[in-house]
DNA sequence: ACCTGAACACCGTTCAAGT
DNA sequence: ACCTGAACACCGTTCAAGT
């Protein structure tokens, strides 16, 4: 027992944010947000807790990796010759099919402060793509405003209350409840539209002279 | 050292669902939402943290009974003659107006389950308010599935990316960032107003014969 | 520069016990 | 029925130390 420990040393490469990001990425979406700690993710890598301190400041670092990790996995590439209304369209079905796919992390990036680090790049982008649609500046500033804000708040919402398998078993078989309707994905497209609508608008009422 | 142990015992009926939510607000709002922790609350009211076991059932508990107080604390009363826009209006600036009250306990509220108890009947509450202001209740539920998202996603944000004293202190003077603007009260109002708009026209859409 | 374990001050909750 | 302390299994982070 004294000879050769055999306390397996992790090559000093192998760590990384990349690396702790789709580590910690798995860890939320299996075992749920609350898990998200310093010493899961250390064992999901198989290293000790400080390890991670090499390349993280603290735990609220590790929850601006994942939200880095989910801008990395929402594809939204320019559209040439896309109007603003199909721009936006494009923006909030990926935006939905992103917290369809990372349900339990998705909130971290909807809900994160615009000084996290990938935020912001992220955000100008956003408004960069709505001005290639023709949008002016302020008109596409305004326009991810409420986009961002809707979109934000009923994802979140909606995947907050999302049925797990314990509700679905416990759930009477005709809860004729109004209010279960509200959040669901058939409302998210609903609102869309509102949106879009309400936009169009207020573009239209500016451009043609009106007040306000 | 042996006599009479003075150790304080608190008298039987002096905690309650309702006071230990008022001092759990309190410990939010004054030392932040991380800090919403049963050892903490214990100590705001200077029992032992057990005691807390009496009247919830778990963490999670406490942050519903917080939710609870949050709703007490907004008063939307029915206004006669209102039109539907008007208490639109209404309801979006009372929640305003809680945000900006309770900035850091606000967002247990906007982001609360439909399970969470005291949520539901509230919602009931703000559905009823559309119908009397003459909606049908399948365009209030569509009303306040959009309104409600908007504004939870827009007042969490806000809430969240509230300057600090300290960020205050370390931000450059005339940091002209577009993007700060974005999230910002003034901006509140404008999106109100879209979603409004996008609201009408899908309404009035309707009510002409036009299909969708 | 990167990895590590021990130690400290927290946390929720179970249990057994007081009144 | 309501209140309590000790104990247990967690947590983030500091520190001192290995390579």
């Amino acid at each position: 027992m004294i000879a050769s420990q055999e306390t397996q040393r992790r090559p000093r490469g192998s760590l990384s944010r990349q690396s702790i990001g789709a580590a910690a990425l798995r860890v939320i979406e299996r075992d749920g947000l609350d898990s998200l700690t310093m010493r899961r993710v250390a064992s999901e890598l198989s290293c000790g807790v400080m390890s991670l301190y090499s390349h993280l400041t603290d735990a609220d670092d590790l929850r601006g990796v994942v939200v880095g990790q989910l801008i990395d996995r929402m594809d939204l590439r320019p559209c040439e010759g896309e109007s603003w209304q199909d721009a936006t369209r494009r923006m909030l079905s990926t935006y939905a099919d992103l917290a369809a796919s990372f349900p339990r992390s998705f909130e971290l990036l909807a809900l994160a402060g615009a000084d996290q680090r990938p935020v912001a790049p992220n955000m100008e982008r956003l408004v960069d793509l709505l001005v290639a649609a023709g949008l002016t500046e302020e008109d596409a500033l305004i326009a991810l405003s409420v986009i961002d804000a809707y979109a934000s708040g009923f994802l979140v919402i909606a995947v907050r209350n999302r049925p797990t398998a314990a509700s679905v078993e416990r759930a009477a078989p005709h809860q004729h409840d109004r209010l279960a309707r509200l959040h669901h994905l058939d409302s998210y497209d609903v609102g869309a539209e509102v949106v879009i609508a309400g936009l169009e608008q207020r573009f239209e009422g500016r451009r043609s002279g009106r007040k306000q």
